[in-house]
DNA sequence: CGTGCGCTTGACTTTTTTCAATAAAGGTGG
DNA sequence: CCACCTTTATTGAAAAAAGTCAAGCGCACG
């Protein structure tokens, strides 16, 4: 597939003129990363964004003795690592691939060029932001507001969502880095799951997840139910 | 003083026409708030955003029962609440006054309708919005991965900076909502308080600390000395 | 000068982390 | 396709960090 195609499947450049959508396509880089590939440390020099093709991306912080939170996990279609285009030069994060990745690279001044020619690029680009600014506020407040179970309720109720509702789920992460997005152990993590799993409001085995009592789950996600 | 003259020295209007300030000063509102005031909540349609003039505003996310976690402060010059301008229509969080306080009301659609015209502060917006990623992807780091004495001792050192580096300081809020600020409850910043002074590294008499030694501090908030 | 709110302190509980050992799962090469 | 080996997940027990409850103190404000 040719990256125009790819470029006109991606939201934020819906509606772009095609001879701009052309200019896009010229300045990309396509780059691939086997699974487990560190694509940039905190801290490193950002001369551009990436936006995901394929596979499966997490941004992280890590602590010093080697801790670490997933800030956010980005799939096919989504922009990311964007935060240095507009403002400072590096990446207030790292980001690593949890599955094998096919990424374009945007480099930052051509994509600064385009959207001081096209104010419609620039809404979208802030609208993404936006949106990443009620994900990380939604983050701020799992973990200083909510205990593990609720969070953990919360997110399976989630990727239920994600996949239309469906009452039979996948983790779609492995159950460690998991633990890493919802600012906790992997033990505490098991324990919460084997909590909810003994009140029987899912059933676990391995990275399948059976929702049994939705209504259940829903009341935990909101502390109704200890 | 008048509008128009204020908006010149905000730093997002930095650098605009004086024509399109003249736009921007018709359409913004000027309000004033007291002490401790709400100006939204959570959930409440957000038809524009503010501009800090005089005073101090926070916001915060809260919990059913009634815990907060302030996820910003900001004085003057600062705008707020721009999210549900760009993406969403509902204010993510809420927002109170700490003091009494002067604000600029943005209207959102004549604000869109102007930044479809400039450019310049299509990316002004961009950067602020970046920031308040960086600072948002700190606080989490803070919670996720800082114990509360480290998050206390950087927020000192933070402080410090802010007052030009001076070595005596004022915590600048009260510290009820420091406390909410670092993600803890009153009685255990009052001990980290407590065990930072123990340990010869600020001298505290209510809201004036004095820093006895930054590189002990500095120490603290890396997490390098427990 | 009193009153009240916010801050501090002590005692106790809860949640989570950490350490250690075991069990299960997944990938690789024979 | 199976056996092995490495990685990942689970479980138990103990420790640490922080939260909660309750009481006392003190400063600020009326």
């Amino acid at each position: 597939m040719k990256v125009i195609d790819l470029l006109a499947q991606i939201p934020l450049f819906q509606g772009l003129p095609p001879e701009q959508l052309q200019e896009v396509a010229q300045i990309v880089v396509e780059r691939t990363f086997p699974k487990q590939q560190l694509i940039f440390q905190e801290g490193d020099e950002g001369k551009g964004f990436y936006i995901v093709l394929q596979g499966k991306i997490k941004v992280f912080k890590l602590a010093p003795d080697g801790r670490e939170q997933i800030l956010h996990i980005f799939g096919p279609g989504e922009p990311f690592a964007e935060v240095p285009v507009f403002a400072g030069q590096q990446y207030p994060a790292s980001a690593m691939t949890l599955e094998d990745s096919k990424l374009l690279f945007v480099p930052r001044t051509a994509f600064l060029d385009l959207i001081r020619r096209n104010p419609a690029l620039a809404l979208g680009m802030l609208a993404i932001l936006a949106r990443r600014l009620r994900q990380l506020a939604a983050l701020v407040e799992d973990l200083a507001l909510k205990e593990v179970p609720m969070r953990l309720a919360a997110y399976l109720l989630y990727q239920s969502e994600e996949q239309q509702g469906a009452s039979e789920l996948s983790l779609e992460i492995a159950k460690g880095q998991l633990a890493n997005l919802l600012g906790t152990s992997p033990e505490t993590l098991s324990r919460a799951l084997r909590r909810l799993a003994n009140d029987k409001l899912i059933a676990s085995s391995g990275a399948r997840i059976k929702i049994l009592n939705r209504r259940g789950l829903q009341e935990v996600a909101l502390g109704l139910r200890r």
